[in-house]
DNA sequence: TTGAAAGCGTTACCAC
DNA sequence: GTGGTAACGCTTTCAA
């Protein structure tokens, strides 16, 4: 026996009054006879009573519910700030629905359909690696629908974003192992037409140039974050002929197999590659050698936007504010990186 | 202007037809018109309607959404079973909300109800840190809301169950770092009433009895998984008199800071202390030493928890079929537990 | 201070 | 084949 949950009319009927009364007595409106409050709040006490929010959403048109879809859960990254976004949303009274795409751009697709039919006031996402192309986010934009980008965003589609510099975090990255000394630097990037891993071979390559050092093709590695493909791209660095003394990883979920595959090959780092990576996760601290990495606030960039998507919902008609934040990053240095005494030390 | 959105009423509105045969063609009901029903696709299509799953669910008291509650998302292995658990819901139609208790009771307890008001078809959940009383869970029972508890459960609530066997596992554990060579080995638990760390220790302390080794009090510290106290609980544990010369982790998570704290303190890892840890985060494998670890099968912790709830959810009334699942863990031996040869190699 | 009734968007039953 | 209507659980006028 599935027990039948208990409404405002099973209240209504116990007691012999009308369901109007019971609905404004469990919202403590003012009008409310004491005797009939407190009788009807016992009572609902007593039956475990719940509203049931469906009926509620139904009726204001308002679900109090957000949607977040990202690539997949088992990314350090992804998770940290679905868990920042969760809980921003819950202080603000919102409820999160989540999706994952699977970096499949079909997924992402359904999802976003999914979401929409369960009502979601909007939605945050990050795009998966495979989606090269944008018409289900532009028809987000053109229903109104407040939508916010993180991390993973593509240009030319107006909508919020809370984001990275990633060309000068690329940027300060390289220069740093041009500081280490380094003058024959790689990239182990993402797939070829990601934007973020585009932006950061950008400011890589415009480090060396800055710094007159070579700029090739051939020093930039694309792999499209699994196991497999990073390790081929490691082994193929480790293959030059002329090898290389510096990588920039793409990430660091793409920097800890290739760390270990360089182990393996006798490859020593810094001594012979020094190595930075993005995203500092928290593990990145305890490697040997630890990790450097550019940091990224996990934390602010859920908050930032649960923030941008709240300022939208709750917006007055008409008015869509939209608005791109861009997040500091800061390179954190370890000595997967230091070639040379740290000053003062 | 937030485009209302496009209802059933206003395609019959717009066809001069009722809301019922648009209903009905919309679904593909086969007594409907050809033309009608082309006729009504096509609006629909042109005006992208999106059927209200919310109007649907009051209807059909059925939301097709579970509720999941993790104690926080940035741990990897609550991430991984979730991930897996959105996958399999997707699957079979459903959509998830997610809570986080961030290891409190008291957010445990109000995101329970969020999610109840919200009208959810079942919970998956994995019990709070602090959470040692269960009123809140046996409200569920009582409330016969389907309902399945993995990882982190409590004895004695009578509930679906995905599960390990930590006792065993812990047991298998300390009988390999015995297996080579060590005789004083310590347990670096979680904090002292969470049963799943309480069952690993069980399980070492019989461990060592059955091979006649010292068993103290004094070889168990307990973390409470925060950085800061297993920094603090693994300096005691360097400081000890007589040093020990294996320990078993209650999680790669708390083994990560520990294996860098005992490297620091010229702590050598597996030559002065082997080390054997729980959950075979992907990262443990690119460690050095590489982390052995027990591995749980993430993935079908997942599947199995989507399968036992909606087993309930699906079930005739009156039939609640609860089960204990036990998974099958599996040590993964690597260098940071190895200090004989392996036979061999 | 309370009650009756309309309505949120949909489905399903019963007529025609 | 199609249309009217009740119902899901709730809030909110409007009247009394």
């Amino acid at each position: 026996m599935k027990a039948t949950p208990v409404t405002i009319k099973d209240i209504a009927r116990s007691l012999n009054i009308s369901i109007s009364t019971v609905s404004r007595a469990l919202r403590g409106m003012p009008e409310i006879h004491p005797d009939t409050r407190s009788a009807v709040m016992r009572l609902a006490e007593e039956l475990d009573y719940q509203p049931n929010q469906l009926a509620k959403s139904l009726l204001k048109s308002r679900t109090r519910t957000i949607g977040v879809i990202v690539p997949n859960l088992s990314y350090h990254f992804f998770a940290a700030v679905l868990n920042s976004i969760e809980d921003a949303a819950m202080r603000a009274g919102y409820s999160v629905l989540v999706g994952q795409t699977q970096e499949s751009y079909l997924r992402e697709k359904t999802t976003l359909e999914n979401l929409l039919r369960s009502q979601v006031e909007g939605i945050i996402m990050s795009l998966s690696r495979d989606t090269d192309h944008y018409e289900h986010v532009e028809r987000l934009i053109r229903r109104n629908i407040p939508l916010v980008l993180f991390d993973r965003h593509a240009e030319g589609i107006d909508v919020s974003k809370v984001i990275v510099d990633n060309y000068q975090a690329a940027f300060g990255a390289t220069e740093h192992l041009i500081g280490q000394g380094c003058s024959r630097i790689g990239f182990l990037a993402g797939p070829p037409h990601l934007l973020l891993s585009n932006q950061r071979i950008a400011g890589y390559r415009d480090a060396l140039r800055k710094h007159q050092l070579p700029v090739s093709d051939r020093h930039v590695f694309h792999c499209d974050y699994t196991q497999e493909s990073t390790v081929m791209q490691t082994l193929s660095i480790t293959n030059l002929s002329e090898p290389l003394d510096g990588l920039v990883v793409i990430s660091d979920r793409v920097a800890y197999p290739a760390l270990y595959i360089m182990k393996q090959r006798g490859v020593r780092v810094p001594e012979d590659l020094a190595v930075v990576s993005f995203n500092n996760e928290p593990v990145s601290a305890f490697f040997s050698p630890g990790l450097s990495s550019v940091n990224q606030p996990i934390n602010e960039i859920g908050l930032e936007s649960v923030r941008l998507l709240l300022a939208q919902i709750e917006a007055p008609d008409g008015e869509v504010p939209r608005q791109t934040q861009v997040m500091p990053t800061q390179l954190i240095v370890r000595e997967s990186s230091q070639r040379r005494e740290m000053p003062g030390s």
